[in-house]
RNA sequence: GGAGGGGUGGCCGAGCGGUCAAUGGCAGCAGACUGUAAAUCUGCCGACUUCGCGUCUACGAAGGUUCGAAUCCUUCCCCCUCCA
């Protein structure tokens, strides 16, 4: 194995583990931000490595798009190019073959998309989705698959499932192994217990570096989402990395900590803190109402991101609703750095074996609900 | 003084005899967002309301024509442009 992966406690079925990429050391579990085009939005990369985190996501669909993977490799990688200068995950292209269906044809041999920004016809294929993965220079590259859509019958989920591990082996031998870069697997199969050991057996049989549960948070729930994972996670390799693709909110992330997953991303502190949703030790609150518009408190009274060290919940309703960039900025800021602190929060208490008492003061805090201004 | 154009719901602005409580947009009030086609999308947005294609009040003002008027006519009040 390439990738290193030192499991440093557990608490329960939680890990507190040490991911060792070429680019640097990721503490698990991480949560990590998504980066889709190169950019982690309204933030600069010192200010997402501030919050604490250690790792982003780039995504193969959309550099293959805009500006191309050669482009990007010809100036020097995606860590130049964006200057993060940290690990980075790609994903394959794999989320696209389902958020884009409408503009997609899948094959067994891969998939030909058209091009959301021109009309543009454009090739991925497991080989390829690895080839631009490397040009990326990605210290851990994704499996080209199809994630299932919800609802699904089990039928369809067992083909889309089978197609995906039958890319899962051509990515396997696509990928130019190397000290500090790995790969990983996705374990598909929806909700049926049955079609996720299957995919589980065969992805440990291949061999990767991590492996990955995808397909999830799709529409099915938290319940049946942490079901899928009851059954799934223990089929996967104690000795290596996994990531729970896509999720989630915070109590999705401290629910699938406690059943071993390792890492996380999801689109929800970014993009919510683009469109005025703050998530806060008691829950979220959208800055957009009328009820924040003379409130001279921060976000959050404990949190000690710049948005809550400097401005008033007033100030970001103001920007808010005034359309200024800055109040996506600092909104996303407080939110990657809130996310942060849960993570550093679950990794403590795992360490000091009190995980159950640190997700019990986790839950009643976020069910109290948000403090009215007086 | 003369000639034209116009006054529509918080704002801008369609409508130009019935299907108009009145298209749109903005503002406002909420909601959604989970490997980012997203600084996006959705709902509500005169009053009342048992929330129902229900009642009432509404398109500068007052009259009138008509079965029926935001839409036609008369007078008045404002605003804009051009000419003197």
């Amino acid at each position: 194995m390439s990738l290193g992966f030192e499991l440093l406690g557990t608490d329960g079925a939680a890990r507190r583990g040490r991911l060792a990429t070429a680019h640097g050391t990721v503490e698990t579990p991480t949560f990590m931000p998504v980066g889709t085009a190169g950019t982690v939005k309204a933030m600069m990369p010192q200010s997402v490595a501030e919050t604490g985190a250690q790792i982003v996501l780039g995504n193969t669909f959309h550099l293959m798009l805009k500006p191309g993977a050669e482009r990007v490799a010809a100036l020097g990688g995606l860590h130049r190019f964006m200057n993060w200068p940290g690990p980075i995950l790609t994903d394959s292209g794999g989320f696209q073959v389902m958020s884009l269906k409408e503009l997609r044809k899948l094959d067994p041999d891969g998939v030909t998309f058209r091009s959301p920004s021109d009309g543009s016809q454009h090739r991925l294929t497991p080989e390829r989705s690895i080839e631009i993965q490397d040009l990326l220079d990605a210290d851990i590259t994704m499996s080209f698959d199809e994630c299932t859509t919800w609802p699904v019958e089990e039928a369809a989920a067992a083909s889309s499932m089978r197609l995906s591990m039958k890319w899962a082996a051509r990515g396997r031998r696509a990928f130019r192994d190397r000290p500090g870069y790995g790969l990983f697997g996705i374990v598909q199969g929806s909700i049926f217990p049955a079609l996720r050991a299957e995919s589980a057996r065969e992805l440990v049989d291949i061999g990767f570096d991590g492996y990955a549960v995808g397909g999830l948070a799709v529409g099915e729930g938290q319940e049946m989402m942490f079901a899928t994972l009851d059954t799934t996670v223990p089929q996967l390799p104690a000795d290596r990395p996994r990531y729970l693709m896509g999720v989630g909110r915070p109590a999705d992330i401290v629910g699938a900590v406690r059943r071993g997953i390792d890492m996380f991303d999801c689109v929800m502190p970014t993009r919510a803190g683009r469109t005025a949703q703050g998530f806060t030790r008691r829950g979220e609150i959208n800055l957009r109402n009328a009820r924040h518009r003379d409130d001279p408190r921060p976000i959050d009274e404990q949190c000690g991101c710049p948005a809550c060290r400097h401005h008033s919940r007033a100030y970001l309703h103001h920007l808010i609703r005034s359309e200024e960039i800055l109040g996506a900025m600092l909104l996303t800021w407080h939110n990657l750095h809130y996310y942060q602190d849960v993570m550093r929060g679950l990794r403590s208490a795992i360490e000091g074996g009190s995980l159950d008492a640190w997700t019990a003061a986790f839950e009643s805090e976020q069910a109290l609900g948000d403090i009215p201004a007086s």
